[in-house]
DNA sequence: CGGAAAATTGATAATTGTCAATCGTCGTGG
DNA sequence: CCACGACGATTGACAATTATCAATTTTCCG
């Protein structure tokens, strides 16, 4: 099982969902939030560093997360690690895993996260009698689908350069249209060897990279995490032009 | 548009769908197959190098490859391209555009190909009417998914070689549990521009470290196109060891 | 005030890319 | 039938990028 170190805590109401209320969400119809009411068990947290899920477990749950930074990640038998994506408030997790049976990757909190908890057997029900929830679970996987295109276009194919402001840029873009950034400044909680896992890069030559975008004044390093102080400049060496999301669905 | 170049042909009923036999796709209700083929519109074929689906098009169909291979892609502004994944037989194409509006990704064919064709606006009706099938799509997405995990990892953390390894073994796999190889030789109709593209290398690079795999007697290169000899050899190369996947939904 | 983890740096080595040819195959037109 | 051109495969020389090694230094946390 891989809910040993969770700690179960009160669960916040889905009418009263933090998210929801974020332009960045659809909306839900009346009875599709009754559903989501019922459909969330629990409320989890987690701590900085603990795994959330682990590859080849068979989690009876997934879960959305309602709160906090994590990375999906797979490693090589000799230790290799490779960052896939990030996870942050929104996103569903373990959904790959409640359908083919058995977790493909890993998932470790970078930040406390706080979990929304769902049942695995009752996604039948949802498939039956709730079809818009349904296309949702199909759109929230092809926009993972898209993000690790993304990702794979850049590992594959841009400079060490290119691919750090890149990563920086989409972090930064991911987390601003979530208010993630209400003091102002925008801080992605990460260290440079969860980058280099990312990048595909080691971890020296991360570092020199990342003093490139230092000494361009785009980036700032502080409290073991990344201050981002000009996006624009990012997007520009990465030549990436972020996307421009409209609403999307979550559970 | 773009089917610009796409030729129209008679329609296979799905009754008679050659994959449907094979071991490794799950079984319809005869209920499902009535509906598939009332989903299925037409079938169109394709020359070898003809683009499928742009990137950027908003296009009315989705396909299910019925023959032949194809490869997707992303490229940036100058002109480097990555290649993200392949499509063979039984895999559905467009159902990311089709969710989110507009193709992220372009898909061209590597050989002749013949495609299923569906439209997109009748989805709805497939998740009111099919949760089953639903669920398939989602399953379906949550693979691709799975496969692009996959090539994460290996282009960021394999060398060149066990990232050629990887590649080459996990199409040979792909292809054998579709029955590709009746001639009893397992030939992947590729060029080299086109593994290079996928692995993250050069064309120079891939053509030698390709050599060093020829050197070892695992592939052979004819006609254009990749001659496997020693899947399990490549496997052990890549540190890979092949999933099994059981029975597999397709539509 | 330690001690551990993270960040940084310089020197050197390994990997991979670029350039510039050459060769081979195959289809086409003369 | 052969010359020709296009494309793909191959090779060697050299350059650029990135990795590894081996320290330090800094920061964080108890």
């Amino acid at each position: 099982m891989s809910l040993v170190n969770l700690k179960v805590i009160r669960k916040t109401p889905c009418e009263l969902c933090p998210l929801r209320p974020l332009p960045h969400f659809r909306e839900f119809t009346p009875d599709e939030l009754e559903f989501v009411s019922h459909f969330k068990k629990s409320e989890v947290s987690v701590e900085a560093g603990q795994i959330i899920l682990m590859e080849g477990a068979q989690s009876a749950h997934l879960f959305t997360v309602l709160a906090g930074w994590g990375f999906r990640y797979k490693m090589l038998e000799d230790g290799r690690r490779q960052i896939l994506n990030y996870v942050m408030p929104g996103d569903l997790i373990g959904l790959q895993g409640s359908l083919t049976g058995e977790m493909q990757h890993s998932i470790e909190a970078l930040s406390p996260v706080t979990l929304c908890v769902f049942e695995k057997k009752e996604l039948s029900t949802l498939y039956r009698g709730y079809p818009d929830l349904a296309f949702d679970l199909t759109w929230i996987a092809a926009r993972e689908e898209r993000m690790l295109d993304e990702n794979l276009l850049s590992i594959g194919r841009r400079s060490a350069l290119e691919r750090a402001a890149y990563l920086l840029a989409m972090l930064a873009q991911r987390a601003s249209v979530l208010d993630l950034f209400r003091s102002g400044r925008c801080v992605i909680p990460i260290t440079q060897q969860h980058l280099a896992d990312t990048l595909g890069l080691s971890i020296v030559h991360t570092n020199k990279t990342l003093r490139k975008l230092s000494d361009k004044g785009m980036i700032r390093w502080a409290e073991r995490s990344c201050e981002i102080l000009d996006q624009r400049g990012l997007e520009d060496i990465a030549g990436w032009k972020g996307v421009g999301e409209g609403k999307r669905p979550f559970i």
